[in-house]
DNA sequence: AATCTAGGTGTACGGCGTACACCTGTCAAG
DNA sequence: CTTGACAGGTGTACGCCGTACACCTAGATT
């Protein structure tokens, strides 16, 4: 009976098991708390056990970005180029948004896993077929930067820190000092200009998805410009 | 004598010198290989003196981005707000170039140094002093994002992993592999318009400068407009 | 029945950040 | 001239990390 229990203790532990606990993980606790040892602690087995199933760390994060990254919505078909892509960026932006970890991930491991390959290359398919030059379309792609994945970096990111203590943090947003109010008067100007807004809270007054679509737009507008200009070269 | 050279071993380290040095190594060794003990081994020291001069590693690493973001051009005066904007940001595009670490370590520490803070309220400045709204200037800089601090995350990033191995390094940027080039059409596509240009070899076609300011110039292009039509609200 | 093998285990190593007790040279106050 | 505080460098030790490597074991294959 011990032998029974040890025996099916567990559905067996495979590299989509392993990627996807790894992923909730990093969505709950943190990813700074995601270390083989605590993720074998999580799927109930020794830390080099996950080693059958990834070659190492970073093949571990690699897979964990592929995860995420296949959880973006496939492209619109038969609207134009700038619904569609606009469409995907924001299923983009959602996805990361549940999981606040990814962007780091992305741009630390300095190159593209097949799934971002596959995502990017749908999104050239995007321009491409809708009358894009190759020269455009990379230019395009440049311009849009991360943001084709669904993420800015922020200079004041809120997101980052989504997860670790729980939702105990008595903190809000910390509607900045008034020592540094002080010291930078233009950001305080930015920052109080926009906190009386309806918002919530007095700090917290900014809205991001806002934020994000005004630039993603103001990129697309001027990418569109571009485009019925007949765009050549420089 | 073993006492005199005890004693006058070294200039007596201290703060600036310890961030001097820790920027310096990142610069040439790569971040990942910049520990309390490699930092403290280059200066001739115990690790444990490190702190007495920084708290511990957050802060130096703070401490090293304060250094980086000093050594951004302030902004130019006289000009109108878009030529200001575009030589600090090309300046501060270039500063982050001489320091490959410092993007992913500026994102990874989410909340802003004093001297960021100081960057960007200096930044601010420019575009209110020329009239903009507080309101547009905040979206402004959302819409700029991680640009005005002279990057923005490229999918694919040669640039990250300068220094590390020394130039030793035998492959080219590795123009993408025909397994790859087969799966992607479409990133082949581009990757292979944009090799056949006049750049030295053949993966590596696509020069990072223009592309960027492609991009910074498509945004403030889109800015110039919304602000001549008097932009108001949503 | 013998063997192979996929997959979980246990031990151990070197590196990391850093807490804490300690020493030592300098310099000001008595 | 002594004394004692203190700034700053030292040494040891702890707990965490990733992971190499040898091992075991249950089921499938021959």
């Amino acid at each position: 009976m011990v032998e029974q229990a040890e025996t099916l203790r567990r559905t067996p532990l495979s590299r989509d098991r392993v990627l996807h606990s790894a992923v909730a993980l990093a969505d709950q606790a943190g990813i700074e708390s995601l270390s083989m040892r605590n993720l074998a602690q999580e799927l109930g087995v020794v830390p080099m056990a996950l080693y059958k199933h990834v070659a190492n760390k970073d093949e571990l994060l690699d897979g964990m970005i592929d995860v995420v990254v296949g959880e973006i919505d496939p492209p619109l078909a038969g609207t134009g180029w700038q619904p569609a892509l606009r469409a995907r960026i924001l299923s983009a932006r959602q996805v990361l948004r549940r999981h606040p970890w990814a962007p780091l991930a992305i741009e630390s491991r300095n190159m593209a896993t097949p799934a971002i390959l596959a995502y990017i290359d749908s999104t050239i398919e995007i321009l491409l077929t809708d009358g894009f030059s190759t020269d455009l379309t990379h230019h395009v792609m440049h311009a849009l930067g991360s943001r084709v994945l669904g993420f800015s970096q922020e200079l004041f990111d809120t997101a980052r820190d989504a997860g670790r203590t729980g939702a105990a943090d008595p903190i809000p947003p910390a509607a900045l000092p008034p020592e540094v109010a002080a010291r930078f008067p233009h950001v305080a100007a930015i920052a109080t200009a926009a906190a009386h807004d309806d918002t919530t809270v007095v700090g917290a007054g900014c809205d991001d998805q806002f934020e994000f679509e005004f630039a993603l737009d103001l990129l697309l507008d001027g990418i569109d410009r571009l485009r019925q200009q007949g765009w050549t070269s420089t």
